[in-house]
RNA sequence: GGCGACGUAGCUCAACGGGUUAGAGCAUGUGGCUCAUAUCCACACGGUUGGGGGUUCGAGUCCCUCCGUCGCCA
């Protein structure tokens, strides 16, 4: 019987549409995933989405649309991101599915028939945004929430509340004595969040102010709110209570999260599971947040960028070598083009594929792609050996341990030692020697750690590690970690070919070259009230050295917008002070040639060049135009 | 205000419970190779490890303090 590995994303809500903070959870739990299938474990990886709440009546309302509508639209742009970047899970949990309906209904009756809830008035300001009362520490100087900047509405309503308190000091021992959460730092945070009391757990909502949620079973006046909902998927994604699966499974639970979800899977979890009699799961992995310019990514900061445009213009291996390898696990990160970009180009395209065409090519050119036999084994092959090797111990350990900005340095460093071998052994000269023997030792010793790459990588590079192998008349699913170790693998006489390179150079000009235009349609009114068009006054400008056409300027409008503009051909920066000009203000912020542009100014072009738009008579800055 | 994290070469990060001249990659400079995706290899440049104090034979690593950035809680 093959060892159990159980492993989760969190399930994302429906209220927005996949944003590289998904991707990135996503990826790393299916990296994990392949990992462990690799290692021989027989893997079960959850994800899914969460579709209740009021935010999504909202939101389905203001499109015009029925809830559910409204939220299979979004649960299916999650799959068809999922299955754009090569997510291979094994279940896609909707909690407006029946079965998850089911899952939630049981346990709510058991914990209700064991005493676990009461019933309670309660009093005070809730705040919509947050779907939640706030104690008044939680307001700010104007009695306003903190976060959604809205006044609260004075509420009294009946509800079911969980009591948190009488588990607390169980739980405390419990995180203190085993290692939960990883990394350890928000272990720490957790176990200072257990030095006070806990607040009562409220588990409902009444019906008559949101509907769209799980009935309570024992009160059809009330549906059940977010956490006795959203964290039940774990449990009802592998089939619980009716599925014989589920308690294998659950026994080898590890959670992946980012770490504004922390309190509720390192609190609410636990405890729910320990009222419920079942164990609490293995391991939290906590990462986090994947920033621009420092700011976290936001759809109000318009900095949000999208995974798919990502993958589709560099591959989504790049993609996912580039997210694992730049975050240091657990910490925040920051996401840059320009990096990707090197990243790319001296990682992949360099390194790691130049190492791959330069060895297959001699292969082609020089063996008729046809593996040769091994000659005597030199004190050089067998450090080379002993290097990959080392490398490779190094990698899987690390790889456990999350730990994969290391893994990949780790693998690089026997990665850019292969290069070194290959040009310390020259086997192209050996050839023009005569000594083809000893040249086919040396790129034998080559295919072989090239072929143990291949499969390091996979659970990172999937497309690529395929590819390869197959090149290497390989196939993924005949091979595990275990053969990467295996120095007579591809086997004498097997056909090798050098195929396309396989992460091929990214230009300067590639990079610059812009996204795809748009074709001509005609769009509705709506369309266009998406654009954020206002005026704004010229405060400073200047010149961008090195470049041309460009000029820095900082606009009022009336907060202040640093704007990058390719306009110097057409106006002296001293020219525009004080000028009024058209704004797009809801364009993603860009860098250009380095300096950071929050939007664009609208300008006419004909033959004679280009003119400013400019409003008719002086508007106060900030008004909008439409 | 309480708790915590982080601050190491221009940039991104390493350095197991304190132990020889603090390491990589990228960038920069100079050579070399030519099998290769103008790729690869070698060498060089580059750091009073945020400041100060302490413990120790010895501290980036432990303690105190100050500065800066950020997070959680209140």
């Amino acid at each position: 019987m093959r060892e159990l590995f159980y492993i989760t994303t969190p399930i994302y809500y429906v209220n927005s549409y996949p944003h590289l903070g998904h991707s990135y959870t996503t990826i790393l739990v299916d990296t994990l995933a392949r990992f462990y299938r690799l290692k021989n474990f027989e893997v079960f990886f959850l994800t899914g989405t969460d579709e209740h709440g009021d935010k999504i009546v909202k939101a389905s309302a203001e499109k015009g649309k029925d809830p559910q509508e409204f939220v299979d639209e979004i649960a299916s742009a999650f799959k068809h991101t999922w299955d754009s970047l090569g997510i291979e899970y094994n279940n896609f949990i909707r909690t407006t599915s029946l079965e998850h309906k089911k899952t939630v209904q049981h346990l709510l009756q058991t914990l209700y028939e064991k005493g676990e809830f009461y019933f309670d008035e309660y009093e005070g300001a809730y705040c919509f945004g947050c779907e939640r009362f706030l104690t008044s520490k939680e307001l700010d100087e104007n009695g306003l929430c903190r976060d959604h900047k809205r006044p609260p509405v004075h509420l009294r309503e009946k509800n079911y509340f969980f009591p948190l308190e009488k588990y607390r000091s169980w739980l405390k021992d419990y995180l203190y004595k085993e290692d939960l959460i990883y990394p350890r730092f928000y272990k720490e945070e957790v176990l200072n969040l257990l030095e006070d009391p806990l607040p009562p757990l409220c588990i409902s909502r009444p019906k008559s102010r949101l509907s769209w949620g799980i009935e309570l079973p024992f009160d059809p006046d009330f549906v059940t709110y977010v956490w006795f909902d959203a964290l039940l998927n774990y449990l009802s994604g592998i089939g619980y209570p009716h599925h014989p699966q589920w308690q294998a499974y659950w026994e080898r639970a590890h959670h992946v999260i980012a770490k504004d979800i922390l309190k509720p899977h390192a609190i609410y979890w636990p405890i729910m599971l320990k009222a419920m009699g079942l164990p609490v799961y293995k391991k939290l992995y906590v990462h986090g947040y994947w920033l621009q310019q420092k700011h976290k990514m936001s759809k109000s900061l318009g900095n949000v960028i999208d995974p798919l445009e990502v993958s589709g213009k560099f591959g989504r291996d790049a993609l996912r070598y580039y997210l694992l390898r730049e975050m240091a696990f657990g910490y925040d990160a920051e996401f840059d083009l320009n990096h990707f970009l090197v990243r790319y180009n001296s990682d992949l395209a360099n390194d790691y594929g130049n190492l791959i065409f330069r060895t297959l090519n001699l292969m082609e050119k020089h063996f008729q792609g046809k593996v040769p036999p091994y000659g005597d084994l030199l004190s050089e092959d067998l450090e080379f050996r002993k290097t990959s090797e080392k490398a490779l111990d190094r990698y899987f350990k690390l790889f456990e341990d999350l730990q994969f900005h290391l893994a990949l340095e780790e693998l690089w460093q026997a990665i850019r030692f292969a290069n070194v071998y290959i040009d310390k052994t020259a086997p192209w000269k050996a050839i023009k020697e005569g000594n083809r023997r000893r040249a086919g030792t040396v790129l034998r010793n080559l295919l072989s750690a090239i072929k143990s790459f291949a499969i390091a990588l996979y659970p990172i590079l999937p497309d690529t590690s395929g590819l390869l192998l197959r090149n290497l008349s390989q196939e993924i699913s005949d091979l595990d970690f275990t053969t990467c170790y295996n120095w007579e693998l591809p086997k004498e006489g097997t056909s090798v070919a050098k195929g396309q390179p396989l992460f091929p150079r990214i230009e300067k000009e590639a990079q610059e070259e812009p996204m795809k235009e748009e074709q001509v349609e005609l769009y509705s009114i709506e369309e266009f009230h998406k654009w954020d068009l206002r005026v704004g006054k010229i405060v400073a400008a200047e010149k961008i050295a090195g470049a041309d056409k460009l000029l820095k300027l900082e606009v009022s409008c009336p907060e202040r917008r640093q704007i990058v503009s390719g306009i110097a051909q057409y106006y002296r920066p001293e020219d525009l002070i004080g000028k009024e000009v058209i704004l797009v203000m809801n364009l993603k912020p860009a860098k250009i040639r380095g300096v950071l542009s929050e939007g664009m100014l609208l300008a006419a072009h004909d033959e004679r060049g280009l003119t400013l738009v400019i409003p008719e008579r002086e508007v106060s800055p900030g008004a909008k135009v439409s």
